[in-house]
DNA sequence: GTACAATTAAAACGAACGTTTGAATCAGTT
DNA sequence: AACTGATTCAAACGTTCGTTTTAATTGTAC
């Protein structure tokens, strides 16, 4: 039979995700070592070789398995608002809960490793390396389309392009406050009250405060009234 | 005398510095090499270790010499709205303005590699080198200082812990929005306009609505009126 | 033009990197 | 008990890394 992945000890591929998971948090992953990995997880040195085939391939196996399962809650979400609504549009704040509350509840999660996951994914959005870059994009692209969809529909009269934007911005801010509360050190010991529980309310408030901010106005009209409101 | 910087060719040191700022943002600090950097500077290896002593030293005086010009007219701009402003208080937006307005312009520059530059700082807030983190937190310490000083005294009805919390955030959205912009390829192509330009007005505003939002209620109070008002 | 200090140049250093190799070990089947 | 294929292991591979060393070169003052 072809069932080549696991036959005595299954968690050895696990333990290596894990240790690899956790170390790329901490160092990144070119400050990394495979040694490292695999010495933390209690494995040999040619075990990442072995069941993974490359460093890289580890890199995207340990976005793989956590990111799948977040974007698929994500989308399953989307689908359970738009049934409820029927023909009805949706309120942006709950397209905006449905894609950001699902990754902040993982966030939340300091018990198995959904803290960490989330520290480390906040920040390889903004990663050098290309190859880690381009599956990124990969398995965001359908997850995006459709969440921008839903964003268009619910704010007909909004330029695709500010939403777009907004977006954007969304994702940084909240990227930053979860990669940046212990990982930057600049706003340390500032903080009284670090409880993840209490980003997630936070943090939406913040999202729908900057989705609903007015448009811009380019400068291009003479500041009649200062632009329009963006959304409901 | 002990004029131990320049003597015939002061130019060496800048044009290291140029190409690691350029090749930093491209592959990142690990990732590239002390031959990279000399090969594009057009110096010899040994001209780094030289020059600055090391590569982390290296690292630093590409920081420094951008950060201090930057966080110098950002206490500027401060410092000229609150001789303008004698005793009544700063309006947020001001403050908000001085502080990531000089960042935008900075970002907006892509003539003397202010744009390069910015996104590489966007970057390197979640970096997790240590020594790295450890710098930027020092050069802030004191900007950082007087803009949250200037907005809690804004806003003194406002829980000073919101207030952190909001400017992380709005730091994560600006940094996010000029890092990201070219470097993440999740949104790439969907941008018609990616004018630097008219990056400010639009994450101006959003920032501003973020700031502005409701305070969020931690479903400690019962919901009698869904928070209060956070700003002007 | 010779002496001097600053800078550049070429070459080498040991250490650490990701990966590969080939033998040992293991669980299950015959 | 012998065989088989998957997994683990220790050791080594060649390459690249940041840094150091030593010599050659430069501009300037005497």
């Amino acid at each position: 039979m072809n069932a080549p992945a696991a036959r005595h000890t299954p968690e050895t591929r696990s333990r290596i995700l894990d240790a690899a998971e956790t170390l790329f948090v901490e160092h990144g992953f070119e400050a990394t070592s495979m040694r490292m990995i695999t010495s933390q997880a209690g494995v040999n040195l040619a075990a990442v070789n072995y069941h993974f085939g490359s460093k890289d391939a580890l890199i995207q196996e340990v976005f793989r398995r956590r990111l799948a399962e977040l974007n698929r809650q994500r989308l399953a979400m989307l689908d359970q608002l738009e049934a409820e609504a029927g023909s009805a549009p949706l309120k942006p704040s709950r397209i905006v809960e449905a894609f950001f509350g699902t990754a902040l509840a993982l966030a939340a999660d300091t018990e198995h490793g959904g803290h960490t996951f989330m520290r480390l994914l906040g920040r390889t959005y903004t990663e050098p390396n290309a190859f880690v870059r381009q599956f990124l994009a990969e398995e965001y692209a359908g997850v995006l389309e459709r969440f921008l969809g839903a964003l268009y529909r619910s704010l007909p009269d909004v330029p695709r392009e500010e939403i777009l934007w907004r977006f954007h911005f969304m994702m940084g801010a909240m990227s930053y406050a979860i990669a940046g509360t212990d990982a930057l050190q600049l706003f340390a010991g500032k903080f009284d009250d670090a409880d993840p529980a209490r980003l997630m309310p936070r943090l939406m408030s913040f999202l729908l405060g900057g989705l609903r901010a007015p448009l811009a106005d380019f400068a291009a009209k003479p500041a009649t009234r200062r632009g329009g409101r963006a959304a409901a």
